[in-house]
RNA sequence: GCCGCUGUAGCUCAGAGGCAGAGCAGCUGUUUCGUAAACAGCAGGUCGUGGGUUCAAGUCCCACCGGCGGCUCCA
């Protein structure tokens, strides 16, 4: 049965829709990218015919995708056409088209600033204007050799090159090495702007040399690329650094990079979070365990971390040992297995640990909440049977649907990860064990799409990504098979058999680390968290100075149903005070004056702004504890 | 870590060789107010840090440290 539903699931891979040339989809804040309305065509080997045979289709009979894949590739040509003619001696290496626009790297004999971004956009506007025919042909390699004698990056691209003959495109005096896909002229590119230069390495190797990349961005009418500049500020006003100073939830200091200072209120929506991942965890069955911060390094080499990751890890010296600061839990798990005697009856083992985590990323990689050196994860390790490992998957699978749903993310997609180049294990139990990862997903009626070479060192891995209310995309779970450490711990469990067994591990963590997810939750709500996550679930509004026993009266009375709720008690007049508790976001106002008390009642505001009239202090406390239990995912 | 940009009050920003500024926030006082900002006053700074040029440096130069945007990495 796994093996025909492995078949389908594989197919996934056929589906799925990359930027082509793009760098890989990614990480840190390349993580976050607006969904690209770039649909995918071939990328490798395209047929001679769709090089020679250019412009058969008219342009404008072409589907909206790829015309406006073509107008971003054909600008990038006419920006290296702007370049070129800046800097003759300036060597280009690639130029794609990707979401929201294009970029080109360069080899320049200065640095690009911004007024030269000025400069390049009014010579492209010029080409757009003189309007040219934009022709491709496929040449022998070796007259390609001679036309780029003096561009090292395009020969070595030639040289990767597996067909006898490349793509020659030109437009006016401007060409490129290029396998195609343009418009029929450059007075066919809509709107477009330069946006930023930024470095690069040349093939995303660090080894190789920086060069600069001018992105630019592409929409086929001003409208739209206005409408995408406005998207991007939208997005910026959700920005969880400024919302996390905005609503006094965390800051970062360069006293400790890396590593936020929680305030009160951000406290609150961390724990909220634990405390809700605890109760799912007494409901499917795991454990909880809290294992030491610093080990000796020998954990490390047992578990591979040493030799992997010991560049990231915090090590020092201490009484004459070598200490490694623990940057992930499933060794101490392993070892706590391994500390003790298991029957088959104990299992499955589910470990759970919330305990801080570690790691030295490096200093440019950092950002807010999303990439942090210190952080704890709703980690969990799951110690099977063979048996077992269909129905701890599914059980997985199962819980991620609840925190999804819970939470108002919706449905994710799932990637599964494979082999990487550093990997233990033997390619067999790769194949086994990626298979089975793949086939659990298409029997729990659902469907992924590959990503090969990307899984952790010890296994594949299945990934889940979720698309936050703004449509950005963001990975969060993850479920990983282990095939190194349950030997290397040597683990054991006696089977029914009598015998000695080694278990099967599983690797699963949902939100994954709290700090990203409360990060990317933050810009997913835009800080209107569902009421039973608010730090302040309401505010008590007195009208005048009269009204401030009541309205602690008020507050008591919440207070003792377990509502978080405060009275603003300062000199602001009413109107001051419901802008405030609007900015803070609290999902109710409560506003009492004279007719209020006389009726044991408030005026109940919502944060959108609603006039929910006057009620009773105790419907008002009915209405939050249901809201709270139900844990109601309440409209923004 | 690498490339580029950037750093002035808690926040947002102006000042670009010649006395360190505004709005908001804060504090004090007056006002006691009916659904997104009452009024007045006060206080707030080694202009990221260190060095240099200059009669004079937020302002020019160098180095370092943050931050931002990318690249690389992400167990």
């Amino acid at each position: 049965m796994l093996a025909s539903c492995l078949r389908a699931g594989m197919r996934g891979e056929e589906s799925r829709v990359e930027p082509r040339e793009a760098p890989r989809v990614p990480s840190g804040r390349r993580r976050i990218v607006f969904s690209a309305p770039v649909q995918g065509r071939h990328e490798e080997n395209p047929t001679m015919s769709d090089q020679t045979n250019e412009h058969a289709v008219a342009f404008k009979d072409l589907p909206p995708e790829e015309r406006l894949f073509r107008m971003r590739h054909s600008a990038a040509h006419v920006l290296a056409e702007a370049v070129l003619e800046m800097f003759p001696e300036a060597k280009y290496a690639i130029g794609p088209p990707v979401d929201n626009g294009f970029y080109y790297d360069f080899d320049l004999p200065r640095t690009l600033n911004p007024d030269d971004l000025q400069t390049l956009e009014a010579r492209m506007r010029q080409s757009v204007k003189a309007n040219l025919p934009i022709t491709g042909e496929q040449i022998p390699k070796d007259r390609a050799r001679e036309i780029f004698k003096d561009q090292p990056y395009k020969l070595e691209l030639i040289d990767g090159i597996e067909d006898d003959t490349v793509g020659h495109f030109m437009h006016g005096g401007f060409e490129d090495l290029c396998r195609g896909g343009h418009t029929e002229t450059t007075g066919q590119l809509g709107a477009f702007k330069l946006d930023r230069v930024a470095g690069a390495y040349w093939r995303g190797d660090e080894k190789n040399p920086m060069l600069q990349r001018v992105y630019g961005l592409l929409f086929p009418t001003k409208e739209e690329l206005a409408a995408y500049e406005h998207q991007r500020e939208e997005a910026e006003k959700r920005d969880h650094r400024r919302l996390g100073r905005e609503l006094d939830l965390f800051h970062l200091d360069p006293i400790a990079p890396g590593a936020p200072f929680w305030h009160p209120k951000g406290t609150l929506l961390y724990n909220g979070l634990v405390d809700y991942m605890r109760e799912l965890y007494r409901e499917y069955g795991y454990d909880e365990v809290v294992t030491p911060q610093l080990f000796n390094v020998d954990l490390w080499k047992t578990s591979g971390h040493y030799q992997n990751f010991a560049d990231d890890m915090y090590m020092f010296e201490s009484d004459d040992e070598e200490i490694g600061v623990k940057p992930m839990n499933c060794p101490g798990h392993c070892h706590y297995f391994a500390s003790g005697h298991h029957s088959y009856r104990e299992l499955p083992l589910r470990l759970a640990e919330f305990t801080r985590l570690h790691r030295n990323e490096r200093s440019g990689v950092l950002h807010g909440l999303t990439r942090v050196r210190a952080f704890s994860q709703d980690d969990a390790h799951i110690y099977c049977t063979p048996d077992q490992f269909d129905e701890e998957i599914f059980s997985v699978f199962r819980m991620i649907e609840r925190v999804y749903t819970d939470l108002g993310l919706g449905e994710p997609t799932i990637r599964l990860a494979t082999r990487p180049e550093k990997a233990v294990g033997s390619a067999e139990d790769w194949e086994r064990a990626t298979e089975l990862l793949g086939a659990s997903v298409t029997s729990a009626g659902k469907e992924y799409t590959l990503a090969p070479g990307e899984g952790a060192f010890y296994g594949p891995k299945l990934e889940f990504h979720f698309k936050d209310a703004i449509g950005r995309s963001w990975q969060l779970g993850t479920v990983q098979v282990d095939l190194g450490m349950p030997a290397s711990f040597g683990l054991r469990y006696i089977g029914e058999d009598g015998e000695e067994h080694q278990p099967m591990m599983i690797h699963r963590a949902i939100l994954g680390s709290l700090e990203r997810f409360i990060g990317v939750y933050i810009e997913h709500t835009g800080g209107h968290f569902p009421l039973w996550l608010a730090p302040v679930q309401a505010v008590v509004i007195p009208i005048a100075d009269r009204h401030l026993d009541y309205a602690g009266t008020v507050r008591a009375q919440l207070q003792a149903r377990g509502l978080r709720v405060q009275v603003d008690d300062g000199p602001d007049r009413m109107g001051a005070k419901i802008r405030k508790a609007q900015l803070q976001k609290v999902p109710y106002m409560l506003v009492v004056g004279d007719r209020e008390q006389e009726q044991q009642a408030a005026a109940l505001r919502d944060r959108t702004g609603d006039d929910l009239g006057a009620v009773p202090i105790f419907q008002i406390g009915d209405r939050m504890v249901d809201e709270r239990d139900t844990r109601s995912v309440q409209a923004r």
